[in-house]
Formats: structure tokens, C-alpha cells, sequence
DNA sequence: TCTGGGGTCCTCTCTCAA
DNA sequence: TCTGTTGAGAGAGGACCC
């Protein structure tokens, strides 16, 4: 609505538009509607008809989340980003300087208005998650009149939390999905102060150690973490979901190649290393398997990571049609630790690999690749620019055959 | 046939070594 | 030498979040 204004006060959905493709986000006149993320684009067609269905433009959302975190830390350094669009702020360094928690709170939104046209909503507390609860309860709401403006910066003011938090649905705090709301709902809860009531003990007993504990802790306000500015990633990975399932196993095994090189590729520019490599498969059943395998060493090499994507793949010899691939690299450590002891046992992938991504710096990714795709357009149906969210309407001019 | 893609974290099971 | 215990690490799967 930023870029295109004519879109604005519309019912507008940003997803994969494909049969397979599901809404990643839409305007509060699309949630009307019923709409909402996650749910598949035939059902989001099916709901609203005249709505306008935009693909998604990760590299335009990246731009403009880097502006965001801008702002942010213009306020203090303390930043825990959580996603493109929302972060954390420890702002108790900063009160002397800016004024209080909520003035920050307002100014912030004031200037990524002003800077950025964009609306945002804050939430103020002594914790992050019921930080994060408030700037929920603060966003516009969808109804079928239309959108309900929020009230922008909602603050919970220490000593009141509980009375904030008690009556709100027990899905609303973090860790409680629709498997654990099942299982609440047995013990006949349905709000966090019905959650507060049941004793930790039969908590652990139903829903683990970690999560028993965790969820009494929420429950009744308590939230030690702090604010983590620069948390590492774990893993790093591809997966793709595909128009039709796949069932030649030439192209299995290239789609497989390829995953694993894009994965690899990331791998390098965040200067990281992994010793173990996941390959993902759904069938067409909507059956997932996962299988894994871990190098005594990280490596950082399209190649390696290929080819313990493609044994893991020849183990499984999955004779039956594919939905989606992916190959994740875990097991992270720092990338330069990696390349004394691994660069010349496996004869020269190193330095082939450093060659590959000069090229591509120069020339584009589209430059040089595995031999094993070569003169192939793979199976990729996604078009330019749809990077996510599924496979796009089919196109005839590019079958599943590859 | 309705179910994406980027992740994190937890639990269970198995194996192996001390 | 045999048996049981324990803990770590790997591997698989599931739940959850944006």
C-alpha cells in the first residue's frame, strides 16, 4: 500500500497464488473476509473473489526492515529482532536521554510513519512477552464493518500485569498452538488465569518439563529473558514446494542438488560452517520425513552438502510422488575455524567453491552452478520475484517435467 | 482434494563409551 | 568377564512462531 497507493482501504493478499500457495499476510479489509495468514489461497479465493492477490517481494520487505531496526536502534542498541516486521527494545539505558518507556514508545511509531508511511503498534511492559502481548492488543482490528483503528502504543504499567493478563485467551501467549490449546482445553482451560490455576505439577505431566514449567512461569507473569541483541542462527535451509509432485527421480535428485547448493551458498555468506545436513521430504500424502547426517567436521561446500543430501535421499528410496524438498544446514559454528582441516581432504572443493562465488559476485547467480543442472530451467514454477509462500498459478510453458 | 517457507526448541529413542 | 547405569550425542519427529 506504501509503493502502490491505489491499494489502499482494498482487501489485498500477499501469498503464493498457486493452487499449492498459501496467504502469507493481508489488509485488515481482506481479514474481514474471514482471511487471514496461513490459511491456502483457493480458500482465501473462495472467501473474497475481488481481492487482489500480490506476490511477495522479500527483497522490498528486507529494505524496509532494515530502515525499521534503523529507527529502533537510533534508541538504544539493545535490539532483539524477531522477524522482518517486529524486535524487542531494552529501553531502560535509554529513559534519560529519550523520556519515559512510553514517550519512546510513541516517538518510534511517529517516525516510522513519517519515514517509512508505515503504521505499527507498540506494546510497553516490564517483560518481553507481555511487551509483545500489549503491541497484539494494540494493532487495528478486522470487522466486517471494517477495520477498527488500535490504539497504536498500549502500556502495562508494572503491578498490573496479571490483571492484563489473566482474562485474555490462553492461545494468546507464546508456545500455546492448536496441539497444546487441545490438551488445555481437557483440563477446562480457556483464559491464562484458568491457566494460572492448574498446579505446575499436573502442567509437567501433560505437556512436558520445558513447556509445564514455561507456561505456569507465563501464566503468572514471569519472564526472566532479556533482550538479546545479536542472537546467531542455528541452521540455515532451502525447501521448496512444488505445482504437481514430482515422481521422475533424475529430477528429484537434481531439485536435491540444487537446494543444497542454494543452502550451502547462505551458509558461506554468513561466514558460517555446518556439520549436519537434514534433508526434508513431503510426499504427496502430505507425509514428511526427515533425515539427517553429520560430518565429524563443518564444511561450507555446495558440494558436500549435496552429497550427503543426495545418500540421505538414495536411503529413503522414495518410489512415490514428492510435494516438496529441503536441505538444512545445522550444527552452525564460525566458517573460518572450518576450512584449516577440511580444505584439503576433500580435494579442492574449498577453493573451487571461493571461485564460484567470485563469479557469481561479478556476474549473478545464474552465472555458474552444479554441472547436474546445467541447460535446465529445473523444476522451478515459481516466477522472478515469488520467492515464497508456494508455487505460483500454474504455467504451461513451464511443466513439472523440468 | 487445503495445508508455504524461514526458522527455534523440545522430546523421545537409540547407540556407544565410561 | 559379565551386567547394569549413566550421560552424551545423533537422529527423527512434532509443536510452535512470524
Amino acid at each position: 500500500m506504501v509503493e502502490d497507493p491505489s491499494l489502499r482501504g482494498k482487501p489485498v493478499i500477499v501469498g503464493g497464488s498457486g493452487s499449492r500457495g498459501v496467504v502469507a499476510s493481508c489488509s485488515y479489509e481482506a481479514r474481514a473476509f474471514g482471511i487471514h495468514s496461513a490459511m491456502p489461497s483457493v480458500q482465501a479465493k473462495r472467501l473474497c473473489p475481488h481481492a487482489i492477490f500480490l506476490h511477495g517481494r522479500h527483497d522490498l520487505y528486507g529494505a524496509y526492515s532494515a530502515r525499521i531496526h534503523e529507527i529502533f536502534r537510533a534508541f538504544t542498541p539493545l535490539v532483539e529482532s524477531i522477524s522482518l516486521d517486529e524486535a524487542f527494545l531494552d529501553v531502560a539505558g535509554a529513559i534519560r536521554l529519550f523520556g519515559t518507556a512510553p514517550r519512546i514508545a510513541a516517538a518510534i511509531r511517529e517516525r516510522v510513519a513519517s519515514d517509512l508511511g508505515l503504521n505499527c503498534a507498540v506494546g510497553v511492559a516490564t517483560t518481553k512477552f507481555i511487551a509483545k502481548l500489549a503491541s497484539r492488543a494494540a494493532k487495528p482490528r478486522a470487522t466486517e464493518a471494517g477495520p477498527l483503528p488500535g490504539a497504536g502504543v498500549l502500556v502495562i504499567e508494572p503491578g498490573t500485569e496479571l490483571a492484563f493478563l489473566h482474562p485474555l485467551p490462553v492461545e494468546e501467549l507464546w508456545g500455546v498452538g492448536p496441539a497444546t490449546s487441545r490438551r488445555l482445553e481437557r483440563f477446562g482451560v480457556t483464559t491464562v488465569g484458568d491457566l494460572a490455576a492448574i498446579p505446575l505439577a499436573s502442567l509437567t505431566t501433560t505437556l512436558g518439563a520445558a513447556a509445564g514449567r514455561h507456561l505456569h512461569d507465563l501464566a503468572w507473569g514471569r519472564d526472566e529473558r532479556a533482550v538479546e541483541p545479536d542472537r546467531r542462527a542455528k541452521s540455515i535451509g532451502h525447501e521448496e514446494t512444488y505445482a504437481r509432485d514430482v515422481t521422475d527421480h533424475d529430477d528429484v535428485r537434481r531439485e536435491v542438488v540444487r537446494l543444497a547448493d542454494s543452502a550451502a551458498r547462505r551458509v558461506r555468506a554468513a561466514r558460517l560452517a555446518g556439520r549436519t545436513v537434514t534433508l526434508k521430504v513431503r510426499f504427496g500424502d502430505f507425509s514428511t520425513i526427515t533425515r539427517s547426517h553429520t560430518f565429524a567436521v563443518p564444511t561450507d561446500t555446495g558440494h558436500d552438502v549435496a552429497t550427503a543430501a543426495i545418500g540421505l535421499l538414495d536411503h529413503i528410496g522414495a518410489p512415490r510422488g514428492i510435494r516438496l524438498l529441503g536441505v538444512t544446514v545445522s550444527n552452525l559454528s564460525d566458517g573460518r575455524a572450518r576450512q584449516l582441516s577440511f580444505a584439503d581432504a576433500d580435494g579442492g572443493w574449498q577453493e573451487a567453491t571461493r571461485a564460484v562465488d567470485e563469479i557469481r559476485l561479478r556476474f549473478g547467480t545464474g552465472a555458474v552452478g552444479p554441472a547436474t543442472l546445467a541447460g535446465r530451467d529445473g523444476l522451478r514454477v515459481k516466477r522472478d520475484g515469488d520467492t515464497q509462500w508456494g508455487p505460483s498459478a500454474d504455467d504451461p510453458e513451464r511443466s513439472s517435467q523440468g
